[in-house]
DNA sequence: CATTTCAGATGACGTTGTCACCTTAGCGAC
DNA sequence: GTCGCTAAGGTGACAACGTCATCTGAAATG
């Protein structure tokens, strides 16, 4: 009766869509051990076996939130580069912030972004090549599509470092700039980084590291 | 047979080593999805619910091996620190790369180091503030042992961090190196820092993060 | 030697991911 | 219109897992 009129297609997008989001509110509210397919299913109106049709399976459905999620950062941090009324330095800061602000605002989320490439037993060891050979995966692998979207995100985030430090620097410091600041969300989230015995905020820190580099990427 | 001659309390030590091995060896093949409590007795040789005699629980057994690699490392530290022979910058990369090091050699283990502290559905939303609740909590209680063997890292990192900056600014850019450190290793090994597309290796990324923050260290 | 205690064994239960199989409604061809 | 095809969705079942209540037997204690 929710979707009444509606042609198949439609009727499927609904569900896919219906299924992502359940998804997403169980993931922000206990993490991924609480995002369980039959709870999903459930939220989303439909029956456990439902999801098998939009997803291969668990992990698929968790991959493509995380897919979701690099475009909209992605998004953001576009948005910023292409603001005349921001400094390069403003544009850089912000988009560290736009970053560390997903893994305040949505944590396990953010956990997902940065989820191992290939993490099933069988897969194990192979490391960044398998990232290579991934990103030749035709479309619609739920593993390749995530890693192309952060690889978006890198390339709009490399812009903003290059208009800052320079084409020659960028990628090292891009590099670096872009660790550092998943390091601060990651570690501001799992409790690794206490503002009280360090007496510092992750703010801060993104200040000290857009100034020590713009100082060291100019001198260069 | 094995343990053939023991003391109940020795056999006991045994069982719980035996487990201990057993997952080390399981989350290094599998990652913590291949921890599985039924493999691992098996592997230590007891049956199913033995090891709920030594813990909690899989994420108590989980804990405690995270809590025994932060003591590992923070002896590493501990050693380069005293080392008379190397500089305090030496001293610095030295400690960097020990993390990176555990990040590169077992992926799966350096991210128990770096969990979520308290993700049980029920904890989230209190953030870092229990954290120092657990500061206080009763020693045996896996959770807070691995915040203390962690917090007894950062103690002992900071001693470097202070010997090269100074104490005004130690905490600060402690936090700053830590996270960065973190971030490197934990993007390495998930397959989000691509050496190809990025063009820079771990190392020289800690040569150039030790060089500004020694720059601007001194000059503050 | 009698008793306590605790490491370990065993059986069971609920939950979960996954799949094979079935049902049914939308859609095009004629 | 009707027929057949296709794919979304429903259903039952299975294996694996974490966990616990309960039992057993041997070491420890007096």
């Amino acid at each position: 009766m929710m979707q009444a009129m509606a042609t198949r297609a439609e009727s499927a997008a609904l569900t896919r869509r219906a299924l992502l989001d359940a998804a997403a509110d169980l993931l922000d509210l206990g993490g991924p051990e609480a995002v369980t397919l039959r709870e999903v299913s459930a939220r989303a109106g439909v029956t456990r076996g439902a999801p098998y049709r939009h997803f291969t399976g668990k992990d698929s459905l968790l991959t493509a939130l995380a897919t979701e999620s690099w475009e909209r950062i992605t998004d953001q941090v576009h948005t910023l580069r292409t603001d005349p009324a921001l400094s390069d330095s403003d544009k850089l800061r912000g988009a560290l912030r736009v970053l560390i602000g997903v893994g305040r605002g949505q944590p396990h989320l953010y956990q997902m972004l940065f989820r191992r490439h290939g993490h099933r037993p069988e897969e194990l060891g192979e490391g960044l090549d398998r990232v290579r050979r991934q990103l030749c995966a035709p479309a619609g692998d739920p593993a390749a599509d995530r890693i192309r979207a952060a690889g978006r995100f890198q390339e709009e985030f490399l812009i903003i470092v290059t208009d800052l430090v320079g084409e020659r620097n960028a990628r090292h410091y891009g590099a670096l700039l872009l660790a550092s600041a998943h390091g601060i969300a990651d570690m501001e989230l799992t409790g690794h980084l206490s503002t009280d015995s360090l007496r510092t905020t992750s703010d801060e820190l993104v200040d000290t590291l857009v100034r020590m580099v713009t100082d060291a990427g100019e001198t260069t």
